[in-house]
DNA sequence: CAGCTTAGGTATACGCTGTATATATGTCAA
DNA sequence: TTGACATATATACAGCGTATACCTAAGCTG
């Protein structure tokens, strides 16, 4: 029975974790229920990867490999926005790559590529060392495609009756959470996402190209 | 012995949580462990915390109740900027308090306080619901006076002799980042974070003021 | 063909985690 | 004095990553 199954090698490794995390996160991602998932002994693994770490290692670079597709543009702000959209493209099929690319300690290739690319278009751009870098600093995760949510606020009581009165002891208490949350359509829930995360890109955007024609620099570079 | 120790209660396990953290990072703080530093069993903790989650929960509340320092500005820009950096102040002492937030699932007191000061602000000077919102969501964790960093790229061997030689492939596969970090003060040891948080802190809060004067208003409230 | 090497998989075990459950102990009220 | 209650303990379970030792089958070499 054992002797059907093919030999496992990293790649199929790989694939079933990623699969796996896509399924239960990336917490739910033990060694020894990927093994499981093989039909293979949690030990097994460590045959084909080091440890769980450079697993994780792994699967981010297969996903931020995926971003390179080739976009050239002359516009240097037009190519970073569609880098920064194929990067969120690519990782909002995997909840778990947020995570991932939060705890690595390292920039593998991929990761590399990827920031390459995006000052490779600044630079083209006609843009200071100065200023990409401080552009890169400023852009932080968003570069990968997206930001860390804001944490979600309470929700009030289902029952109708104890509805009003928790509404009026937290008008009180946050007065402009309620103000906003009863204005327009900004419920909690319903967010656009993809609105918001290109709303803030196209801010910095424009922040790094204005002080570009203003011929900014940086303080410890005057 | 263990009859001279006063009562635990839960604002000690708290401050004690905190210390252990500093010391040996959110990872690091295990109930066992804590246990150890009060000198009691781990399971007499659960007496006054529920759980890790919620001593966790607990701990991010207190230092973000730290945050509310008395700060009125009537120009709300002045406001939004000194309290994040005061937030930023605060959290600068505890490194775990930025996985810690990151990893919170529902806010409590005192970080709705601090979202609702931020808010209250940008209301005082006149933005929409509507730009308010978008903000908050382009802040993401910036509003707790953090970001993430890039992440860290690989350095150059230690053996001399070798170095050219890795510089060079490095310079192939990777010009745009060899040619940052080899212009003016960019090494990426040597990075001046506050300088780089304040850079994209600014640029955020002059597009808000922007979109403001022009009156801007999301598609989906058009 | 015999024998050895080695890659791939297994079995077992260690030390760590959070925490459920049941028990003991010490303090105060009736 | 007797109970009740709050607090701390002891034990135990299921899970984790992974070090170590072993086995087994394939492939190359003499």
């Amino acid at each position: 029975m054992s002797s059907v199954r093919p030999p496992l090698d990293r790649d199929t490794v790989l694939t079933a974790a990623i699969a796996l995390a896509d399924e239960v996160g990336l917490g739910g991602l033990s060694m020894r229920r990927l093994g499981q998932a093989l039909g293979v002994t949690p030990m097994a693994l460590y045959k084909h990867v080091a440890n769980r770490e450079e697993l994780i290692d792994v699967m981010v670079e297969r996903i931020v490999a995926g971003f390179d597709v080739p976009i050239q543009d002359d516009d240097w702000r037009r190519e970073l926005r569609a880098r920064i959209l194929a990067a969120r493209a690519a990782t909002a099929r995997h909840a778990w790559v947020r995570t991932a690319i939060e705890t690595r300690r390292m920039a593998g290739d991929a990761v590399l590529s990827h920031m390459d690319a995006l000052m490779g278009a600044m630079f083209r751009g006609g843009l200071s060392a100065d200023l990409v870098h401080h552009a890169m600093h400023a852009l932080s995760t968003r570069m990968w495609g997206f930001t860390r949510d804001v944490m979600p606020t309470p929700s009030l009581p289902a029952d109708v009756s104890k509805r009003a009165a928790a509404l009026a002891a937290y008008a009180e208490a946050y007065p402009a959470i309620v103000r906003m949350a009863s204005t327009g359509s900004h419920a909690g829930a319903d967010c656009d996402e993809e609105a918001e995360f290109v709303f803030a890109l196209d801010i910095l955007l424009e922040g790094f190209e204005r002080l570009h024609h203003a011929g900014w620099r940086s303080e410890s570079n005057a």
